[in-house]
DNA sequence: GTTCGCATGTAAAGAGTTACATGATTGT
DNA sequence: ACAATCATGTAACTCTTTACATGCGAAC
């Protein structure tokens, strides 16, 4: 059987809501899937040939009024049950993540403790920002489409981000008083 | 003036603390960056020669008794300059990480609910597991270099680990029980 | 006429993993 | 002979972003 990557599943996903074009699958990532997964064109749009060629989606063209045409894409029964086989499978491995603040840290030791204490302060306040984008998409979305229970789904994955978030803070908070105690007891 | 990726960056930061093989760049990543950073030779070895090339290190062949001979690489004073200019600069972004059990949850709206709390289980479990590994490590630091100041960054770093896990911990139980609610209301 | 939004696509480059190839030396 | 550890390296493949190319139709 052949193999697919979790770019292609979530176009899979998205077909699963609705049929669409490339361009409204982005558009669609964009507004919903944002904060945990970004899809460019480059991918779409060889994903979308490929779903084609393997017979798990169909195209229809689309004519509008005032509008180019659009190609629009219908999950087969095929793609729908390769979706829901992967749907329910389990995460293989908690993925390791990367973290460029935690590498700067971890050499900061060789270096100024001022610095360390500076990467840590504008870390902490693009997190605030990022905690104030969660806070506001969410308030769009409870005030807005409550009654859907699309929502929930949503705010779960909202509430995600801002829990990790908020840990995240605190813990440069913690990080730089500890610093602070440290730069006075040596030197 | 040439742009390095932070892999590069990280091997710079290892020579700063030594001169080392390739081999040992590798066996020191996985002892003390590998719960948030890792290499695979595949980028080591080639990173490596363009240091040399760009003059950002310089080689030794190093003899040893009873092994293959090392080529042991010394960062010049301008590997070192520019590692330090590195390390002044704060991330651009929070890097957009994609979440596999995000996405699933996203899209377990169109599923059954029961299959969303069976991957948010496994999800909690994994992490779980993380946690405790985290801990281990933290033990073996505590007790074991606790006089090295070197032992402070390397619990800073696994702080980081831990805080973050614990929050994604509790969203999962949170989630779960949200989901065994929804499950009550409707149906 | 030019700019904007809609719409589809490709090419190139960068980043990373995996698998493979090679070979020395030591111990069994 | 062989396996294990030390040691260096490459090739192929996958994934992703960015930049580019093209073109329709509407509004200004």
């Amino acid at each position: 059987m052949k193999k697919y990557n979790d770019t292609t599943y979530a176009i899979l996903g998205i077909l699963t809501t609705g049929h669409r074009s490339g361009y409204e699958i982005k558009q669609f990532i964009d507004q919903s899937l944002n904060h945990f997964w970004k899809i460019s064109y480059g991918q779409i749009y060889p994903t979308l040939k490929r779903l084609e060629q393997d017979e798990l989606a169909t195209i229809q063209i689309a004519s509008q009024e005032g509008k180019p045409n659009r190609k629009e894409y219908f999950l087969t029964s095929k793609g729908k049950e390769l979706f829901k086989v992967w749907l329910e499978q389990p995460l293989k491995q908690v993925p390791a993540e990367r973290h460029e603040v935690l590498l700067k840290l971890f050499f900061g030791r060789h270096q100024t403790r001022a610095n360390s204490i500076f990467l840590l302060e504008d870390y902490k306040q693009k997190l605030k920002k990022q905690y104030e984008t969660y806070q506001g998409i969410e308030q769009v979305i409870s005030s807005h489409a409550s009654k859907q229970s699309d929502a929930a789904y949503w705010l779960f994955t909202l509430d995600y981000g801002k829990r990790v978030t908020q840990a995240a803070i605190e813990w440069c908070e913690t990080t730089m008083q500890e610093l602070e105690r440290l730069k006075g007891d040596e030197q």
